[in-house]
DNA sequence: TTGCAGAAACCGACCGACCGGTTAGTCTGT
DNA sequence: ACAGACTAACCGGTCGGTCGGTTTCTGCAA
């Protein structure tokens, strides 16, 4: 019952899912946590079944226990393995940057760009499943939540770094705005399309804005004091 | 095959999720469709078995069938109830707004109260599960994604004229922006918790200030024109 | 007030399909 | 020869759903 070590920089990690190995992990292994990735995050948990993974990487339901103990193990070492990138790819960069408004368009810019990157011939790795992991057991669950935990308290702390030195409007809920930024992030995640009008960059960016000036906000300080008005009709 | 009506004003609704029906709607069917929502919202569509349901209102699964169709047509029912209150609440009110910026903020404000509202001895209604409507078959989930995308035009169009009459910044792109905006509101389902700190007002009021103003908007116009220094630090 | 028919409410037993997972054994490359 | 990759067949169990029957409620004629 050793935690599972994650991947330290360094460790020439190869690209899709690679479970805890040592370096040539198999085509095949790849091929199914890849695959199984994708019906996880298309389907949902329980309305994928080993059948359906085993059928998309044609082989057979025995032949995909060759390579994986359960079903649940399966869901525990992909929603890890995209915890992982979360915390290399945002948290652990945002914690090298002192300035909070640097580090939180770093963190918003990273994290949006790590959603809906497409690895491999795999569909875009989680964060989203990360929210459905019920099909864990008490330990195992607790574990990703502490991850989870984490990086809330990363995102909040910043906001409350930026509050404290008066960037932040003294009356705005620091936790609240914290779940809100998590939120609008994450929901890229289900309505973004690849194909779609908007690139990673061109979301990154707009959520930026949105997050930083709100949509209300009018572009410069207005030049005609009429704008102050109440509620001009 | 009649596309199911919904309740028009006037109708004497009764409170948590009735079927189309006439006045005294069962208390035990008003029971299986509060509990059946309840763990649906709980543990997801298919991880809740009808057992589960029949088990929760205490009465067998031949026993619950009696009442209800099948397990889909159950789902459908909820979710279309779920659709209609916020047409009720949100959309419909929104529509009566002419100023774009009085709109914006009752379609915030009576969408957020919405969600987490309980009813009777439900959960909270759904919304949410609005969104894991996979189990619907073709034309179900059509007729229920036409009815999301009828939202969130009107969301769109609301920031559209916001943007028109120059209360939005020009470079914001108002389609990520309605995205944004309902992600955050949805979002609030997730880690909302009635017993918590935060009410649904408080809530409220603190997500329409995060979308508006952003959360960093300085205060009032900083009367020192230090503040604005290329990053200081 | 009673008797009773019919409808609504409900149950125990059961169905075929499919679930996650296992077994015993067969290939194939080294 | 042997180990890893893989399969056909199968396991106990649960799924959504059905069946035939019994109880309980309700309206109404005598």
């Amino acid at each position: 019952m050793t935690t599972p070590r994650r991947p330290k920089p360094g460790d020439l990690v190869i690209d899709p899912l690679p479970p805890a190995r040592t370096h040539p992990v198999s085509e095949r292994l790849r091929q199914i946590y890849a695959e199984a990735a994708r019906l996880f995050v298309e389907k949902g948990y329980d309305a994928t079944s080993m059948s359906d993974i085993a059928q998309a990487v044609n082989i057979t339901k025995a032949g995909l226990y060759h390579f994986v103990k359960s079903k649940e193990d399966l869901l525990m070492t992909i929603v890890t393995h995209g915890m992982d990138q979360l915390f290399d790819d945002v948290v652990e960069p945002a914690r090298a940057v002192a300035d909070p408004a640097e580090r939180l368009s770093l963190i918003v810019r990273n994290h949006v760009m790590n959603i809906g990157r497409v690895r491999g011939r795999s569909g875009n790795p989680l964060t989203i499943i990360a929210d459905d992991v019920s099909g864990l057991g008490g330990e195992r669950k607790r574990q990703i939540d502490r991850r989870k935990r984490e990086y809330f308290d990363l995102v909040r702390d910043t906001l409350g770094a930026l509050q404290a030195r008066g960037d932040i409007d003294g009356a705005l809920d620091i936790t609240v705005c914290a779940h809100n930024l998590i939120g609008v992030i994450l929901w890229t995640a289900r309505w973004r399309r690849p194909e779609g009008r908007a690139s990673r960059d061109d979301v990154a960016e707009q959520i930026l804005a949105f997050v930083s000036r709100g949509v209300l906000a009018r572009r410069p300080p207005d030049t005609s004091t009429l704008a102050n008005l109440p509620t001009d009709r």
